[in-house]
DNA sequence: ATTACTATATTACGAGTAC
DNA sequence: TGTACTCGTAATATAGTAA
């Protein structure tokens, strides 16, 4: 993670500008001798994380780049736990029954998704204010169906990311070889969603992600 | 810092609920062996950072918040470099003069903001909505310049923030016992900033604080 | 299967000190 | 002054393995 040492230099302001700071004034912050703060900072300099020179110490780019992404990791851990996605029914193409029928993706759903899929996949389309929140969700590490080969065709692989809409159990997919744009999300489900919840063409849903959410396999 | 193990229970989502995590998982999550992942759970636990039942860890509140401390200390150095006032002279009580020229202030107000502050200060009314900033201000950490006792009579310590006025280097003071509410900035300058300023009361002025900005004292 | 102990190996630390 | 060597010791890691 961030070291104490950045942490340290960054309260000091070296991502701004080089900083007179003595290895023992380095020391002193994070709680160490001077020597082991001499050897880390040298250390840190063969790591291209500072430079040093006049005896003034800087956070390369590199650095302040790595620390952002980390915050960007753990704020996103933090915050905004749910993902929702308001949308309305659209027509499907047929196809999804067909690759729900895969005895391989059927599988691989039960195990890692914990539920046996409904052959059949739900297409619901979301208005321009949620793109972005598809994109958010994008950046989730998604649970990954691996892709297969069978009767001389093949098939991709699905990331897949358990949702429940309108209060069921499912998940949306994301097939590696979409036939969606971004305007559509592909939703399955151990139930037929179209009878258990009455939905047509056009009908209102609601889709809640819960970031970080495996399923529990049943013993 | 964060550690590598709390960042990853972090990643799992263990601040929202127990989660099923096993030590191996835990050792490939941040490339240790089974052995040393092992020990340093049992350590957090013992450090009351995570608590574990039948299989399950969960991060502590306490933690939580302790990561969002120290989130909140990296934000705060990474963004929002300058903090900036906008007010108007007021009209001083003439005591800031009496303060300036203390031998003792004068001194260390050299060495730490490295000018001779004008003997007398400039006060500066702020709008309601730099009030925040102002608490802003005041979570960084300060020079502190320290109290004494001259002629039986006891002078509070001063921290002062290095700042630029209308272009000016300066400083905004916060004596120990101060006079003004948090509508007003007690601002010293090597310069008589009425004079060179053309300053009268009511005229405005810019106040722009850097942070974490000391000052080069002159070899 | 997973966890955590013991023993051994490795790495990191600070004292002393030269530059 | 401040930095960074060497070197003996302390801390921390892994391997092996029992529970």
């Amino acid at each position: 993670m961030i070291s104490d040492i950045v942490f340290f230099l960054l309260k000091k302001g070296a991502h701004l500008e080089p900083r007179r700071i003595t290895t023992g004034e380095v020391a002193e912050g994070i709680g160490v001798s001077q020597q082991t703060a001499s050897r880390k900072l040298i250390q840190l300099e063969k790591e291209g994380q500072i430079s040093r020179s006049q005896g003034r110490i800087a956070l390369t780019q590199n650095a302040i780049l790595e620390i952002k992404s980390k915050l960007k990791e753990i704020l996103n851990s933090l915050d905004g736990t749910t993902i929702t996605f308001k949308g309305k029914v659209a027509s499907g193409l047929g196809e999804g029954a067909y690759y729900m029928r895969q005895k391989h993706y059927v599988k691989e759903f039960n195990s890692k998704l914990c539920f046996k899929p409904f052959p059949g996949t739900l297409n619901v389309s979301i208005g321009e204010d949620d793109i972005e929140k598809r994109l958010v969700l994008r950046e989730q590490k998604p649970i990954v169906i691996s892709g297969f080969t069978a009767k001389s065709r093949s098939f991709g692989r699905i990331d897949a990311y358990r949702c429940s809409i309108s209060g069921l159990p499912g998940a949306i997919i994301f097939p590696e070889r979409s036939l969606h744009g971004l305007q559509t999300l592909e939703i399955i489900s151990p139930f037929n969603l179209r009878k258990k919840l009455l939905l047509s063409d056009g009908s209102d849903v609601k889709i809640e992600v819960v970031k970080n959410n495996p399923c529990e396999p049943k013993a």
